[in-house]
DNA sequence: TACTATATAGACAAGTCTGTATGAATTTAT
DNA sequence: ATAAATTCATACAGACTTGTCTATATAGTA
């Protein structure tokens, strides 16, 4: 599984086959099969347990830098900014994993939708927190300046785009 | 050429194949080689011709629904609602494409990579004609908006995100 | 009309993929 | 120590992939 995680995080679901991730792992390919069904259920069962690490790191990662509500908004992008940083960071595994896995019936799909959904409510959480107008409202922008920081960080391979999102943050919260 | 276009853009350019694409088009698939000398040069030209005409048809909607340059920045946002609603939307093919060429050496990767960028250039040229402070900076965060917007519209499957981006653009550039 | 490209249809090679079968080795439990 | 469960290594089936080869048909031009 460890193994699996990596190569499906580095080169994607679809071109990391069985075979590989058999031969990196050392372990037999009947083993596998006897833990999880199909590959599409090793790839499903790989993606449930990256949101509750991924989410389990932000959040606490977040509430390590902060405790006022607003500042831990703000915070969400420094947290951002340490995970582009990351060497082997390669986007977000649920938009890779939701475009790489064109069927919506994919049991891995609604995950990675979910996964997305799950953040939208630990910011809309903290949106509260900080007792802030429109909180709904609020919580949108913030999502949309999440998701696209991540995708313009994968895509250019630099962090920056932390920075102008919290900077965006700022704006839309305080005004300046 | 147009068979694989739009097959590309639905199902990924991983999961269609060859004789898919000859199949749906009527086309020999000698022909198809003759034309294009592998899969990856038909997937690079085919990103390199929606690059020019996605481009085209962003900028002259733009540029249809206002003048005065402040205005034709939030007018993207109405543009990115008009392509968000189409009912063939499948989120942006650079984006896409990026992550399912996952080998930076393909021909189509640096297309990608560019389009986008191409994109932003487009947005920094209004920023600067609206005449804002700060505009390398202004430019980056409406990037984001812009980003965030489709990769949110894609996964939610509703355009709304469009609506929420161009509230925070507003927030960015008039302050309110 | 005759020649030259180009398009077509389909078989085919060589490799990939997932998933299964099998028997031996190894670990674990009693 | 013996029995049971699991893992290993490998071969294999069947379906898929891209790209090539061949032979026929069609269209354009001198």
């Amino acid at each position: 599984m460890q193994t699996a995680s990596t190569l499906f995080y580095q080169e994607g679901v679809h071109t990391v086959g069985i075979d590989r991730i058999i031969a990196e792992s050392g372990v037999a390919k009947m083993s596998l099969y006897n833990h999880f069904k199909s590959k599409d259920a090793l790839i499903a069962a790989w993606l449930e347990q990256r949101d509750a690490n991924w989410r389990e790191w932000f959040q606490k990662t977040v509430e390590k830098k902060a405790t006022d509500p607003v500042e831990r908004l703000f915070a969400m992008f420094d947290a951002l900014e340490e995970w582009f940083s990351q060497p082997d960071f390669r986007g977000c595994a649920f938009i890779n994993s939701s475009i790489e896995l064109v069927d919506a019936e994919h049991p891995g799909y609604r995950v990675a939708i979910d996964h997305q959904q799950a953040i939208y409510d630990y910011i809309l959480q903290l949106v509260n927190a900080a007792e802030i107008a429109n909180p709904e409202v609020v919580g949108e922008q913030l999502l949309l300046l999440v998701e696209g920081a991540i995708v313009v960080a994968m895509m250019r391979r630099q962090p920056a785009a932390a920075t102008h999102a919290k900077a965006a943050a700022t704006m839309l919260i305080r005004g300046t």
